[in-house]
DNA sequence: GTCTATAATTTGATAGAC
DNA sequence: GTCTATCAAATTATAGAC
């Protein structure tokens, strides 16, 4: 069964988004990869701001699909967060493009307003998915401290993908997210 | 005196890529802030590909300049490394931009080649003075496990400004920022 | 150094036929 | 759903006058 129309749409605009930003990507391009014309883009996405906004709930849901996957698959905190920050990896290893919601965070001034609670609630969301893990598995911590680490690892895991892509270098990446991984098990 | 037009395109270039990103700089809005015309910002600067160049150089000499001073004015290790923070900090909260580099590398695929050498050449020299502050205070660590503290500092305040300037709170910064200045600080 | 004028291209978006 | 055709605007860049 082919993909439908509309999700190889949300493909390629994903594609183009984490690895050249919201501004480059055109409607006729996407159209182009596809095999249709541009015209035929604007029937399933009216504005570049709709399309950018499916591609972000896709993403989204996809991402915290997988982290609950995990939390049921897995008990060990030392596991999760270990596939955790595989996630990010997977961006640079796999993919060799951005975390969507870091290089959309990145453009945030120049993105249709539609699009910045998408982004907002992605981070959100890591956050409250990496505090619930410390909860849950027994840390004796402040909410306030565990929320501080989850903000750094995040934060140092986003930094990571843009180090390592910029110095075209994946133990960069591996070099932070092993010490930040590292740092974030101190909740336990 | 006043500041000669180049370095006014300069100023204001900067201050679009930081905020919106190379592609959203354009040479007719630049020319209007500066109060003449596109064609004569391309007198100064011929291609866009030559201004974020020039950009990026003066912003990495600046940047390595303020560092410099540092070095030489202040003997402590936690005084230098929470001066080097408070350079991430002030592009959040007094230019309310990200750093440059940070925004260049994340639109690196899109990125003129004549550009990406600066960039990469401002993150290797982050790590170098970092590595130097370690090193000539007394760490004891290798310098491989320098490395890697001062490459974890640099992407946790490069994605500190991200998470930050995107969830619009400043608090994130600092969070982030305190969390991975005293894990550097572990160095010694 | 700055201007006017313009070229060549690309962009997001719409109207209307099939 | 997809097409052709088109629009209005914006973009980087250049030629040549002053």
């Amino acid at each position: 069964m082919p993909k439908v129309t509309a999700e190889q749409i949300i493909d390629i605009a994903e594609s183009m988004i984490r690895s050249n930003g919201y501004h480059s990507f055109s409607f006729r391009e996407i159209a182009s990869q596809v095999g249709i014309k541009s015209s035929s883009v604007h029937y399933h996405f009216p504005t570049k701001a709709d399309l950018a906004v499916a591609v972000a709930k896709r993403y989204s849901d996809s991402f915290f699909a997988r982290l609950d996957e995990l939390s049921a698959q897995f008990e060990e905190p030392e596991v999760l967060i270990n596939e955790y920050v595989n996630m990010f990896r997977a961006a640079l290893t796999i993919d060799r493009k951005l975390c969507l919601c870091g290089m959309l965070g990145a453009e945030k001034a120049v993105l249709p307003p539609s699009v910045l609670p998408e982004v907002k609630g992605f981070f959100i969301r890591n956050l409250v998915w990496l505090s619930h893990v410390a909860v849950t598995h027994g840390s004796n911590l402040s909410e306030d401290d565990i929320h501080q680490r989850a903000s750094c690892l995040l934060a140092s895991l986003e930094g990571a993908l843009i180090i390592a892509q910029t110095l075209e270098d994946d133990e960069s990446f591996e070099n932070i997210a092993s010490l930040s991984q590292q740092d974030f098990m101190t909740v336990f």
